[in-house]
DNA sequence: CCAGGCCCTGTACCAAAGGGCAATAACCGG
DNA sequence: CCGGTTATTGCCCTTTGGTACAGGGCCTGG
């Protein structure tokens, strides 16, 4: 069952048609928010404080939740997301648009408009060429083992826990791992973890 | 009709149920590829150097094109989605997957997996204030002190370092990172730094 | 007022990480 | 065959990290 938390008087028409048996609530603490499987949050009439406040509550329920607003933005949706959304649309979103993206968050993904996700992407990609390691990057010059060990150690191992792994002797994984953070110019297993894992995916 | 373009000997079974009628070819340039409506292009026993390549000749076709890569990794879905791929997932990824995935690109949309999402939005995230993260999120459980420990662990800082920016004693510094350790579920400080950062611990 | 949370710190101890020194061995180009 | 790189490991040492035990003070809601 669908639950549609919203201050407009009436459904909008595409979420009835969508979900016929659906339920509008008038807040997000109503008890019945409860029962849903996913939350629909639709911020029509709100106040940008009441925004906040009513998509925290409705977050608390610890169900998807699709955000839909009246005059929807990149930035808006960029917000909404980072709060714990799962889905962004317009309040009148069109039927196959509501449907498709019920059938994306039952299925535990995420639901975004083209134009945001291209938008995403341009940010992530704009420094980068086609391949995802920079040519001269210091982590190439790391030999295959301290590469392996380095690896490791990026996913959050212990020097015993990669010694048994790779079948060596713990202080030859410690010798891998000097030798690194001397070419890496890094101090201890930690600035090596947050190095490698901002390789390819550099925020800034 | 959908067409998978792939150097397997056989079509994985979830593909053959998720599209009983759909077709599998042997390289981007077939012409039968004209006639998708989908074009799947499996990375499978592909050379890298193939790999981009036969990617920008299935673009040429101007269709909705989903990479499956038998090794999928965040890095690899950033390079495929950079170059124009509309989803990227598993060579073997689940019949429902791939039929959602079908729905969402018939429909003009993007796919990409849960995990990729959330790093995509962490990075997008990193530069906003703090107030970001998402509601119910392991890191808002820590108290105030908690949280500024662990976020200068997660900037690679020393127990010494952390406890000077602080004007605390080490022993504090210590006290509060294990308090941290207990309510996020870590065994240390490079996890932590990980787990703050969204990024995912792999056992092996 | 008191319980309980948060913040702070001390002593002590143990485990893990990191490094210096040294050695063996495989491999590879000249 | 030799020098250079890589990979491996041992012994031993220091530093750092992490925990156990034991408090102190501050503040807030019941």
């Amino acid at each position: 069952m669908q639950i549609l938390i919203s201050h407009r008087q009436s459904v909008p028409t595409p979420w009835r048609k969508a979900f016929p048996d659906g339920m509008k609530v008038n807040g997000p603490t109503q008890p019945q928010v409860a029962e849903s499987r996913i939350i629909w949050l639709d911020l029509s009439r709100l106040k940008v404080a009441q925004r906040q406040l009513w998509l925290q509550q409705a977050l608390d329920h610890q169900r998807p939740l699709v955000v839909m607003s009246p005059t929807p933005s990149d930035d808006e949706a960029l917000q909404m997301l980072k709060l714990g959304a799962r889905a962004y649309c317009h309040s009148l979103a069109a039927l196959n648009q509501l449907e498709q993206i019920a059938q994306v968050l039952s299925h535990g993904g995420f639901w975004v408009g083209t134009g945001f996700m291209q938008r995403l992407m341009g940010l992530v990609a704009s420094d980068e060429g086609p391949g995802s390691l920079p040519a001269g990057h210091p982590f190439l010059s790391l030999t295959g083992r301290e590469q392996s060990v380095a690896k490791a150690v990026a996913r959050g191992g212990s020097n015993r826990e990669i010694a048994q792994s790779l079948q060596i002797a713990e202080r030859t994984v410690k010798a891998h791992l000097s030798s690194a953070f001397i070419k890496l110019g890094v101090r201890d297993r930690v600035q090596l973890a947050l190095l490698i894992n901002s390789l390819a995916l550099q925020p800034a």
